[in-house]
DNA sequence: CGCTACATGTAAGGTGTTACATGATTCC
DNA sequence: GGAATCATGTAACACCTTACATGTAGCG
């Protein structure tokens, strides 16, 4: 229930992938579920203390290495369905794109058209990435069983920013013909 | 740059198109721009405060009624349009269905197909809210300079919700190749 | 007369982020 | 030997949510 699950959700999500240290896990939360999660880093060593002292994660001393890598234990795999069968709690909305655009009339059309333009490369952007992974999963063995999984996610990162750029595209088009015409009357910048 | 600036924003911004109580604050952003926005209600008295304090809003003694309405200043259009010329900073994501489904190996397809379910579900409701909204802008007038803003923010969420429809009606077709595959070798529900 | 909606706040607690501190290893 | 990267942590702070506390107005 409470949110701090999430964190141990995603850690040791990423931990019945495969065994890593501290540092990986930062980086392949920030790499590979970024596009639809974060952590704060602050949080990843006190979340797997606390795993560890469950027992749901444990030290792996590594023959080639100083550093210890966690693995997940069959109590953390267990945990983990667990976590994982609870509801999703979605995140409370805070858009400020939209924010910015509701209130458009104080910022006038060209502004808007700035942000929808800015929020359009970031939607292009965004696809160009999830084409990449799709890719990226697929050369990938390993994940043998996980991969149709990942490509959903993937899918969804696809349609969502396709949905962006489609808007944006309108939204441009609709602050083109308001700029004309609020321009009209007043005949250059004029105030009514 | 802080985050309590953008609680500033909206309530600015719900002020700048009607003076309002704190209270009906609370369910005009819950209501109008609950969509894409949320304030935790336990700021709009502090945030109200520390604007009053700065004048960028003042208190209105309404001749009806004891409760008093706040009313955006001068001032306090000037600054709603500096804080909506500020750059929007993207909230960290956290989707839990996402998170869910990238681990979804460990759910099995039964309990993702739910999920996903759950999540067309829920489009198909925010689809039918912004049909509603967008007739509820058309019909009211009073937003007239307001307006076409306003549904650029609805047609966002059209977009938005139409794409996570189409993505779920994909996943559950891939889910149920899955649930069929998986199934298969193991011939009905028996164990592997 | 009591229930619901309106209205205004406060305080505690939980969460997450940032910035800092520290040291080992590897590569040039 | 020095720089970059790997690695582990901590502590302060900002933020948000929740629950509570309180009181009025209107309506059935």
């Amino acid at each position: 229930m409470p949110r701090s699950d999430q964190s141990q959700t995603a850690i040791l999500g990423a931990l019945s992938i495969m065994p890593m240290t501290g540092y990986a896990l930062r980086e392949e939360i920030r790499d590979t579920l970024g596009h639809f999660w974060s952590e704060s880093f602050g949080q990843i060593y006190p979340v797997l203390a606390e795993l560890e002292r469950k027992g749901l994660v444990e030290r792996q001393e590594a023959t080639d290495s100083r550093s210890s890598k966690f693995g997940i234990t069959d109590a953390g795999v267990t945990r983990l369905r667990e976590l994982l069968a609870e509801p999703p709690q979605a995140p409370n909305p805070r858009n400020g794109l939209m924010l910015r655009l509701f209130f458009g009339s104080q910022l006038g059309p060209e502004a808007c058209r700035e942000l929808v333009l800015q929020a359009r490369e970031q939607a292009e952007a965004a696809l160009a990435r999830m084409e990449a992974a799709r890719t990226e999963v697929a050369e990938n063995g390993g994940l043998a069983q996980a991969a149709p999984y990942i490509l959903l996610t993937v899918s969804a990162g696809e349609h969502s920013a396709r949905a962006a750029i489609a808007w944006a595209d309108e939204a441009l088009a609709d602050l083109a013909k308001l700029e004309a015409t609020s321009s009209q009357p007043a005949r250059g910048r004029g105030r009514p």
